[in-house]
DNA sequence: TGATTATGTGAGTAATCCTCACATTTATCC
DNA sequence: GGATAAATGTGAGGATTACTCACATAATCA
């Protein structure tokens, strides 16, 4: 947390400018994503450092802080997912899908993301503490999908009187859910059945109910 | 987090016998809600022991630590919010009232207990480092709570092949929605306007349809 | 080559969590 | 009441860690 001595610094000292610098700093991320996937939060700059081959000062060089730190391997993290929304989103856009075929891909990519590399998803999401930078880069991240299936809701003509925010509230409550299935599966039920449950909830809350009571 | 010196201790070297001793716990732990919910998970121990007038050889007495104190007040929290839902389970059990009014209650609740002391939800929340009990103790927490909406969903014959599963991702659903729409309320969009979006959504999701396309 | 700038170093500082040897208060027994 | 035992309270200090800064080394450029 930044309970840290000396009041941290905000910004780091240094950007990379020649070539062995940005070498340094990827062998510090590096070193960051295998010791902190190991042996979590609790570990110490110094041993990112050391294993990253490089003094501790380097480290504060680069990172001005354990948080810092932290955040970029966020960073890393939330932009290899970036990518892969990217291309289910791209897939959506040529396709043109129904809302059944469409919940289909979006849930599948939410597990597979949940699914891919869930050490450093745990590391990030339970043990990082979730400064108040970090809480507003994900409400914004949250937005930027938000936005992208709220067009989706739009073209398939289930977007209600605000799209945005029904998709808002898709986006938190999809994420809730699959984050549960996958990292901590309730008993009694299998998870293809859960995943399916899940998109059958879906499909009833977004389209119009056919026949009025 | 446990990233202390020492290999911190797991359990209290001592218990509550005297009435003197009650009264140095509650002393401390009301001193932490005050220190902690003003300078948030950054405060030091010794400024918790020093507000509830005791050495910090006390403190460590009675909670093993650091995160220990963070977790007694959140159970502290927690048994407050589960009175508040009893008494909502309990009118849903006298009442038996359709599916919409039972939503209704359910979504109004959930809204009040994240209205309700906002700065202690966030230091529990967003602050306090998730260790592995904690997160346990949440799930367990959600499993509760999702066998009482499992109960009221069949009352109502809308719990499907899966009572529970439904209801689970009914519970995890529902917290993230209203958790954003109170915490980081959307623009463009009021919170009433909301809050009846999220109901609109779930009674569809809860209903079966009523002709087949 | 010499000067300037970028990069790297690591012993040391301050801050923090937590312990432990001891003092003080309360309960128990004759 | 007095003596003994048990419970409770104390705080200086040990151990650990995030981070700094004065300096050394390597690269770039005139």
């Amino acid at each position: 947390m930044s309970s840290s001595p000396h009041r941290a610094r905000a910004t780091p000292r240094k950007t990379p400018r020649q070539r062995r610098s940005q070498a340094t700093w990827d062998a510090i991320l590096d070193a960051a994503a295998q010791v902190f996937g190991q042996q979590g939060y609790a570990a110490t700059t110094n041993t990112v450092a050391e294993r990253a081959g490089v003094s501790i000062g380097s480290l504060y060089q680069y990172f001005p802080n354990k948080d810092a730190l932290l955040m970029a391997l966020a960073e890393r993290h939330i932009s290899e997912a970036m990518e892969v929304l990217q291309q289910t989103f791209a897939g959506l856009l040529r396709d043109e899908p129904d809302l059944p075929e469409t919940l289909r891909r979006l849930i599948h990519t939410t597990v597979a993301l949940h699914e891919q590399d869930p050490a450093m998803h745990r590391l990030l999401f339970d043990q990082t503490p979730r400064t108040p930078d970090a809480v507003a880069r994900f409400r914004q991240l949250e937005s930027l999908l938000a936005a992208a299936v709220a067009q989706q809701l739009q073209r398939l003509g289930v977007g209600g009187p605000h799209p945005q925010a029904r998709a808002l509230l898709l986006v938190q409550g999809l994420e809730a859910q699959i984050h549960g299935a996958v990292l901590a599966p309730p008993e009694g039920i299998g998870r293809e059945a859960l995943v399916g449950e899940v998109q059958a909830l879906w499909l009833k809350a977004l389209c119009e109910p056919l026949a009025p009571a």
